[in-house]
DNA sequence: TTGTAAGCGTTATCAG
DNA sequence: CTGATAACGCTTACAA
């Protein structure tokens, strides 16, 4: 705006042509005299033309931009998947936006507001912690308009959705912290409205049963805040009972591991040898900490990058087989650090 | 997109009216009777009208969006301050496009070329480590563009900024370790490009010298990447002679900090006894790892909103006074923890 | 090989 | 109180 930029109109006059003339010039176009050609090009770049992408975006109904709905960029996790999709996006042409809803569903629903605006072409979706009604998805997905849920899915029919094996993530750990002797194991779930979550905490559970291990529901906490203040007041408590006491963590997540075993080296124990942690997305700090934490690792830029290549070929084709639902699932690692060694 | 979105004129079809009577009920215009407007609002609310957010731009040449131009969003600072800037925003009807560039110039570059492309109204930058020549800013700003540089800032005149009191973070910092007794403290600078870096190096030089500290400039050591391995690596050699040995740093930034201390331990030094730190940022790690980071803290939050609302100054008033250099300075705070803390 | 005109959705201007 | 028209910048039949 205000920024004078040159236009087709003004290349066309300051050359005595019209301005289909000059689109055509400037895009190759066959029949077009490779004089008038040149000429409209020189030109172009010496006043710095730049197509207005604004007209183009009403002329075409088509932003080429697609849309990122997230619930925080702070999250490590959420970061590292923002550039895999960019890496997608612009290597095709496509720029990207980022809505941020931070866990806010009014936020969420703003945002898709702006995307119909905008004319946005398509959305990547990882919903709030809050949403558990999907109706302002619904509504644009019944108009065939392209969508892609990644990391946490919808309870909707015929979704095209990009996660990762958190059942087996989750399991993998669980198993690793049996086979290092640990049985008094606890876990620190996440919000219950996602399935993630339930996932993760189905890993925990199959581990334990295929071990023998029997199955205490109190030792099964909700962390929905995920701070780690959260987590090591719970732990605390859970910890100060020296005859009923938990020997090892499997949090959903690296905060909250984190804030256990602050309550655990609080109370005195020695970590790993009397309590070990495992937690989920393996943070960059997760290593950092003391001792280094074992984690559940994710593929956030290969996620990225996959979600973003489902949604480019929906829009692109616009037909049905792209729309077809499924979910695509990302392999889970196991980073084994000091603070689940207990042999070895 | 194919969204079928309801338009005025499909409005104006349906109540046989023309398309600006319906606009102008819409908006409420003086002059139009109470009947329209009603049927209109009804109707369009039925429809569920959504205003073309794209041919409004077109229309007025104005997007209502603000752009973002920022290194990375996994940074903690960076992503905090982000928060700031979407609250003030939105609060004003604006959207926030977000431009990543990796610390990559051409990627910069191109984020300029988007950012005109699409009519945004005005834009905030923190450049690239890679950064050292201007132009592409430069250029806009001969327009009179609107921009505001936050936490980097450009040698280039009269720009509007925003930015923390680095030189006195850095000196405050400096000074409390000089206080819990420690005499051999090394800097861990960061890239010589950004003023940032050369304020906390110069706030590091003015403590020694306060206290009669000779300065050595080999104790200076530039860590470019801001990786935990380079900061490792480097400190390893620096600890490897007891005879001549540092007794603390001074990093600027967190991840450096966390990689010298790494090495300490590495080399069996007791922390903080024998080996001090403090770093820069506060990121959300620092506080639990081992021994807890003491750190500067950088009121990213504050930061977004100030340049926000610099920003909106500048694009609602298009006048002189808001566009007129300035260097708005927020001040930073000092978090003592454990890493740093050999007295009391 | 080039030009004319219509249209994407909206609003400002001028008429009625 | 309401309508017709033009314009924002661009593309694309259709005409010449």
């Amino acid at each position: 705006m205000k920024l004078g930029q040159a236009t087709i109109k003004d290349i066309a006059k300051a050359l005595n042509i019209s301005s289909s003339t000059v689109s055509r010039a400037l895009k190759d176009y066959p029949g077009i005299s490779k004089e008038t050609k040149e000429k409209v090009k020189a030109l172009a770049k010496k006043l710095n033309y730049r197509p207005n992408a604004v007209a183009l975006s009403l002329r075409k109904s088509k932003s080429s931009t697609i849309g990122v709905i997230i619930p925080e960029v702070v999250h490590f996790f959420f970061s590292t998947v923002i550039s895999g999709i960019e890496e997608v996006a612009y290597a095709n042409g496509y720029n990207v936006i980022l809505l941020q809803t931070n866990e806010n569903v009014t936020r969420e629903i703003a945002a898709v507001d702006t995307i119909i605006s905008n004319q946005i072409d398509g959305l990547l979706v990882s919903f709030s912690k809050e949403t558990s009604d999907f109706d302002h998805f619904k509504k644009l997905m019944d108009y065939h308009y392209p969508i892609v849920f990644f990391d946490r899915l919808p309870n909707l029919p015929d979704t095209v959705n990009v996660t990762v094996d958190d059942h087996t993530g989750a399991y993998k750990a669980v198993k690793h912290l049996i086979e290092q002797g640990y049985t008094k194991i606890i876990h620190l779930a996440g919000p219950e409205n996602l399935k993630i979550s339930i996932d993760r905490k189905e890993g925990y559970l199959k581990a334990l049963q295929e071990a023998g291990i029997p199955i205490r529901e109190d030792w099964i906490i909700p962390c929905p805040k995920g701070t780690p203040e959260e987590s090591e007041t719970i732990c605390r408590a859970l910890l100060s009972h020296p005859s009923d006491r938990p020997d090892a963590v499997f949090a959903s997540n690296d905060i909250a591991a984190a804030g256990a075993m602050q309550a655990a080296k609080a109370i005195g124990l020695k970590l790993p040898e009397e309590f070990g942690a495992v937690g989920f997305s393996d943070w960059q700090f997760s290593s950092m900490i003391a001792p280094p934490l074992s984690s559940v690792s994710q593929p956030g830029f290969k996620m990225g990058e996959k979600a973003a290549q489902l949604l480019l070929e929906m829009i692109d084709s616009e037909h049905e087989e792209a729309f077809t639902a499924r979910t695509e699932m990302l392999e889970t690692g196991l980073v084994i650090r000091k603070s689940s060694l207990r042999k070895g």
